[in-house]
RNA sequence: GGGCAGGUACCCAAGUGGCCAAAGGGGGCAGACUGUAAAUCUGCUGGCUUAUGUCUUCCAAGGUUCGAAUCCUUGCCUGCCCA
């Protein structure tokens, strides 16, 4: 194990604040000359199946922990996903049924191992003792709080004031989320900026409960792909650690570049100095084949950079269509001619005829390269023949008659 | 339990009897511009056999009316005040 400035020196890393640097100094020094490793705790809440690269963000410092010998506890809130994390939200979450936490744990467990060492990983559930803890036991805990010190937290308050619904069992959730850290014994939380509330609530149970309080370190939330709005599962801006390769790569160049070199930060281990003297074009693949590789492997991230290259820079038609349609004879009108409106729509790449009526107005769709405006052109499509649809910017498909 | 204010499209929100498939904003999509982006500008944004056509929408179910998102009744949901 490192010695405490080294150790300092990579746990600040990226981070926002630390509550308290003094007393973390100290859990240090005393690990070292104990050789006792921190019980360093982070937990996720199991509301989607799949991880996406906002968690890795501290997943990551995890990873620093484990790196430097301490003892890393990944917190799956199965019982508090029931609940649903009011935090940053304007209105009420909907609870998740246990089939769902369960399963999407399972996935949980599976993603972060690309990141995390099994070996030297602690996988809880909070439901371990949340589950048997009896209605005694939660409103002795509930006791440990007062309403005015709930209300203090800007979401609620806000929800409040705006006249918005707050349920009763939102209050828990902070509880409950410090109560994981008193059954843990955690000398350390990790969690974003947006839970300072939560982990502070933590501090004050482990007092309460007659433990020395953890020390909170927050990171920064890392923007989606908007470049506004953290990214997240609810909004949709976020990359998932399991989209495909190629999906993956896309999401990641279609960010703008400001977003890129905080992606650089705090994603990966890059000198940013040397990044910035890259062309940002080549700055941002890289990134984005860094990004794949961590996930997919070296092989599927340099595939994804090709086939990114051939698709859009090149803006030549991918050799893995969307699509692959194959027309038979009641699909043509007089076994001839089909429609373009019902051609595009038939690749099922579009929602309704409607929209692909729009699509082909605007200029957004071309056969063979050659850009189609004519809504009501009938296509004569010869037999035997492919022909290449685009469709949007990145849609493709392949038409022949069967 | 009583009083009051609300529930409109993906989201926010205007609309209080016909001119409403429903203003405006956001988001999304497309085009131009680019570095594939971002920013910017423009257009589109319920479905259908694209029609100055038609069908289904404004919490739900009934009702009034030639005609309802708009009026009435009941129900469900949310917030505030009082108890």
């Amino acid at each position: 194990m490192r010695d405490v400035q080294a150790q300092l020196d990579l746990i600040l890393r990226g981070a926002v604040e630390v509550i308290q640097q003094a007393e973390l100094e100290a859990k240090l020094k005393r690990s070292l000359a104990e050789k006792r490793p921190l019980r360093v705790k982070a937990g996720f809440d199991p509301t989607a199946p799949d991880l996406h690269l906002g968690h890795t963000v501290l997943i990551h410092k995890l990873k620093h922990f484990q790196d430097l010998g301490h003892q890393v506890i990944f917190l799956i809130g199965d019982f508090t996903g029931m609940i649903g994390d009011p935090t940053g939200v304007s209105e009420t979450r909907k609870a998740l049924t246990k089939e769902q936490v369960q399963d999407n744990a399972k996935t949980y467990q599976r993603q972060i191992f690309k990141i995390l060492d099994p070996e030297k990983t602690t996988i809880e559930f909070n439901s371990r003792w949340m589950g048997p803890m009896t209605a005694d036991g939660l409103i002795e805990l509930a006791a440990h709080y007062r309403v005015a010190r709930m209300m203090e937290r800007d979401d609620f308050q806000k929800r409040y004031q705006e006249q918005k619904p707050i349920s009763v069992h939102e209050f828990l959730y902070p509880l409950v989320q410090g109560y994981d850290s008193v059954a843990l014994k955690a000398d350390v939380e990790l969690g974003g900026t947006d839970q300072k509330f939560n982990l502070l609530v933590g501090r004050e149970l482990q007092r309460d409960y007659g433990q020395e309080p953890q020390v909170v370190i927050t990171m920064p939330l890392l923007e989606g792909t908007d470049g506004v709005k953290k990214m997240s599962k609810s909004v949709g801006n976020y990359i998932a650690l399991e989209d495909k390769p190629g999906e993956m790569f896309g999401k990641v160049m279609s960010i703008s570049d400001t977003l890129m070199y905080r992606y650089y930060e705090l994603l990966t281990t890059e000198d940013l100095g040397r990044v910035k003297a890259l062309h940002p074009m080549e700055a941002k693949q890289t990134l984005a084949e860094l990004i794949v590789a961590q996930y997919h492997g070296a092989d599927a991230g340099k595939q994804a950079k090709a086939e990114f290259q051939q698709k859009f820079q090149e803006r030549e038609f991918p050799d893995e269509p969307d699509v692959r349609l194959r027309l038979t004879q009641q699909d043509l009108r007089d076994g001839q001619a089909i429609g373009l409106v019902d051609l595009v729509a038939k690749t099922g790449l579009v929602p309704s005829k409607s929209e692909a009526r729009r699509l082909i107005v605007q200029g957004g769709i071309e056969l063979d390269g050659q850009k189609q405006q004519d809504a009501n052109a009938l296509l004569a499509l010869v037999e035997g023949r492919q022909y290449r649809l685009k469709i949007g910017r990145r849609k493709f498909a392949t038409v022949e008659r069967a």
